[in-house]
DNA sequence: CTGAAAGCGCTTACAG
DNA sequence: CTGAAAGCGCTTACAG
């Protein structure tokens, strides 16, 4: 009923060589408190033995597992695996496995996720909140990942300038009416690329937000947003706070026989796997979500291993300084709009 | 330096009610050892104390985490996010929790990611394998999760049946010449769904199979399949093993003029998000995630839970037997061909 | 029905 | 430079 290791342990290294299981682990550990040689010999042998630590062991003894929780609000949906990968890959390098924890829809699942976490014992979580989480009193190193105009410590992508890219590479291309679309008025993330967009949108230009409505959202076929009144009513440039909008948007105008780009504009965010491999491709803007992760994790690292000096646990602690990272333009569709619309 | 956690232990309970943390261990377990009335008053103050069990002690004594690892081959690939929170899901409701691992493009770190899963004491792992991976002898349960033409025991979506649902779908609604869409001769799941889609081509149909090449799966713009010409040669159903290559098809055609689902229809395979969304809607089929979760994780359990009881470590298993789960036919666009195609 | 003891594998003061 | 001892929190035979 021994754990079901390949391996051995350290008192079987140990044993083997005569000396204490103290010296291996110190030796193991680098703390240089052995002698070059006995080092030397008890690092072959465990390498022989194919010795890896139990990191069970470990944990008990030293109170930190050397694992991160990661809470999303939705794996299924298209942002949030990018960001997981990123996060795996910098924690992974940090030395640290992920747990993941979906919260699936509610506030509520949101927080039994995080419990549950709480309750393996991981020395932090990264928490990529719903829309609205307060993260209150949790009692373990977190770092919030969400939008700069949250309240409290967040790494963030900058979607402000973000959505500025966006609009000023539209206007440059001659474009002057933007219908920007959104799904979530409550989003601090949407209303920041949205506020970002119509800061760049020129005295002589103009923009109309369209929300998509929720029914709008889970509809069949058929349900479509009325681009083509947009199209008529002189509008050329139609602005998605995400790939997901632009690509319904780019379908329906194609489908009305708008031609994209030549007629109009349709530029998405996040640079989604499909934004390369449609027709026309997307122009879209994409967060640094390698850099993004570095700072969550290296924010929490920190955190982490400062405790292990202190004698105090650690309290809820918000990692990350406020940090936000800048996106990065991708430019697909490079016609502008046509010299009718310019002059309307 | 104690565990950095909210709560009590057990000998805390135990001092408390002047009992051996013994006791307070079978009370809360629930094995039956103790009284009715001490059991209750033990899980009175442990609940007063907010107590929750240190996993790590219990891992270290009883040699299981109660956590899995799962494999995936790209999370970012939107394929394996659906899959990844079924397991997460199934797994939660088992009792389990989930340490991800993604194996990035490279077989060999796919090894790398499930050594370091052991090294972490995974009670079991659940594997999506990169292309011809053999899950070579890994000391510790296995699910493996792919196709079921795939030698070896694995949980999987019955793509061939899959394949068949789409084209007899589109036979009943005219289409006689069909363009079977893929980008991997190599892998087992496609190769069963342009199987099952062939099997159902009937006498008087055709089916030929375009295999987009590497270097115009990561194209820029421009880079066309050239499906126009297709169309002028008399295909009318653009059948994708992924709705992302029905993605690229859909839009392509819808470019070039193509009317869909009036001239043409698209499927596609897997009910990605997009499918419910663009215009016109994708004919898909999707896999039952749920089921094949709980068909892989209670495999999984099954076997781990076995182990507790023998004194044996758990060799190289695989979990599940070949199970396969059939897939679920979406239809979105219901019209067939126009007549003029249907007498070529 | 309840308790005392051992031990999972490790690391860390402390003593020599 | 090296070792003996304690202890992280738990569960499980075993004894009473």
């Amino acid at each position: 009923m021994a754990i079901a290791r390949t391996g051995s342990n350290l008192s079987q290294i140990a044993a083997l060589l005569g000396v204490s299981s103290a010296t291996v682990s110190n030796a193991l550990s680098g703390k240089g408190r052995v002698s070059a040689e006995l080092t030397e010999k008890i690092r072959a042998t465990a390498a022989d033995l194919g010795y890896t630590p139990s990191l069970t062991g470990r944990a008990l003894r030293t109170g930190r597992t050397g694992v991160l929780g990661l809470v999303l609000p939705d794996i299924a949906n298209p942002l949030f695996p990018q960001i997981a990968q990123a996060i795996e890959y910098a924690a992974s390098n940090a030395g640290y496995g992920v747990l993941i924890a979906d919260s699936r829809g509610s506030v509520a699942l949101q927080t039994d996720a995080i419990n549950r976490l709480i309750e393996r014992d991981v020395d932090g979580i990264i928490i990529v909140p719903r829309l609205g989480t307060r993260i209150a009193d949790i009692d373990c190193p977190v770092a919030v990942i969400d939008s700069p105009s949250t309240p409290g410590n967040t790494v963030s992508a900058d979607h402000w300038q973000g959505g500025q890219a966006v609009v000023e590479h539209l206007v440059s291309l001659g474009h002057r009416k933007f219908l920007l679309i959104g799904n979530n008025p409550a989003s601090n993330v949407q209303n920041d690329r949205i506020g970002g967009m119509k800061s760049c949108v020129p005295e002589d230009g103009h923009a109309d937000v369209l929300w998509i409505e929720r029914h709008e959202q889970s509809h069949g076929k058929g349900s479509l947003l009325g681009l083509q009144k947009k199209v008529e009513a002189g509008f050329t440039a139609f602005v998605a706070i995400s790939d997901l909008h632009a690509l319904r948007a780019l379908t329906e105008l194609q489908r009305a026989g708008v031609a994209v780009p030549e007629d109009v504009s349709v530029t998405g965010f996040d640079d989604l796997v499909w934004s390369s491999v449609i027709t026309p491709g997307l122009t879209t803007v994409r967060m640094n979500t390698a850099e993004i992760a570095d700072v969550a994790i290296a924010a929490l690292v920190r955190v982490i291993e400062a405790d292990a000096g202190s004698a105090i646990p650690a309290g809820p602690v918000v990692a990350a300084k406020r940090s936000s990272v800048p996106m990065q333009l991708v430019v697909r569709q490079t016609s502008g709009p046509p010299p009718k619309a310019q002059i309307a």
